[in-house]
DNA sequence: AACACGGGGCC
DNA sequence: GGCCCAGTGTT
């Protein structure tokens, strides 16, 4: 008998405290994503058995707004460049951010290295286990520190990325979407519906996520597939429409600022020599883009330029 | 609370 | 061509 099942034969006789069936209705819930998550888990490289939290830790950075199938080869050639902290500490930012690549948000591989240099400084060059101090480190949100804590450590945490919000949405609020931005009322309901012990918690954090990203997606979800589609509250209320769909809005990309650094960058990254911005000016026709775009690659520490105004990737 | 911040793949 | 992706830091 799984756990699930357990759980469903006990219903009937579960204390039921507040009256409403949340508990048990949150108990089975877990349960049924976990049991599922058993013989669904992707075989990611950093949930193997010889992971280490340093690992789990950039593997979190990179999986900040980029797709794990993009991830995984970076995350590969990261790994074997910069085994432990104390070897990202110790690379050339140039290297890195070339490492980094078409990752996407190039300002993520420079705080990781920032992190990097803060846990060699403050933690002796061992990833730290709490909350408090992961949420202290460049680059580390709320999200990121929980999802270590978890995945990393083991230990209780509430964990809450875009998967787990679509997931608590559907199944537990009854509504096609979460709002566009993480509310407070999503925090305090991911945080009632969190187990309670350490090992449960992280691994409901695991299959939650897990189900969000392979069954319970934003686009198609497959329901047919789903092993909680008969306790899903969207699903119960006959798949209501989302009701932001008006305010959310799409992010403009072509011949945009961002473009424009994006662009430069990538120049940036397949240049052995300082580049003039003549040279730059012939892959972005927008002088004024252009020098916004450059200026602001300055500002973010992503490049300097030298004492004849050429640009490069920072040294050190 | 609202913005800025990459890039690629899919419908 | 719009939408989405294991978010964070700043204003």
């Amino acid at each position: 008998m799984t756990v699930a099942e357990a759980v469903r034969g006990a219903r009937g006789s579960t204390v039921d405290s507040d009256g409403t069936g949340a508990a048990v209705r949150h108990e089975e819930l877990r349960a049924t994503v976990v049991d599922w998550f058993e013989g669904a888990a992707r075989d990611l490289p950093w949930r193997a058995a010889d992971r280490t939290p340093y690992g789990v830790l950039v593997s979190e950075v990179m999986l900040q707004q980029t797709p794990v199938v993009r991830v995984e080869p970076a995350w590969h050639a990261w790994m074997e460049q910069w085994p432990t902290p104390a070897d990202l500490a110790a690379a050339p930012t140039a290297e890195v951010l070339r490492a980094w690549g078409r990752l996407g948000y190039p300002r993520r591989a420079l705080r990781l290295q920032e992190c990097a240099r803060a846990v060699v400084e403050r933690h002796g060059g061992v990833v730290p286990g709490t909350e408090e101090e992961l949420r202290a480190l460049p680059g580390i949100g709320e999200y990121t520190a929980a999802a270590v804590v978890a995945f990393a450590f083991g230990r209780r945490s509430v964990v809450v990325d875009t998967n787990v919000r679509r997931v608590l949405a559907r199944t537990v609020g009854g509504v096609a979407l979460p709002a566009p931005s993480y509310t407070a009322a999503e925090r305090a309901q991911a945080t009632a519906v969190a187990p309670e012990s350490d090992a449960d918690a992280a691994r409901w954090a695991a299959a939650s996520m897990e189900l969000g990203a392979l069954v319970c997606t934003a686009r198609a979800p497959r329901c047919g597939a789903c092993p909680v589609a008969d306790l899903c509250a969207w699903r119960r209320a006959g798949y209501p429409p989302d009701a932001h769909a008006d305010r959310r809005r799409t992010q403009a990309w072509t011949g945009t600022d961002r473009q424009a650094r994006g662009r430069v960058m990538a120049h940036l990254r397949q240049a052995d020599a300082p580049v003039d911005r003549a040279v730059l000016a012939t892959s972005w026709p927008d002088a004024a883009q252009l020098d916004r775009a450059i200026a602001g690659l300055v500002e973010d520490g992503l490049a300097e330029q030298d004492e004849a105004g050429r640009l490069h990737l920072p040294l050190a």
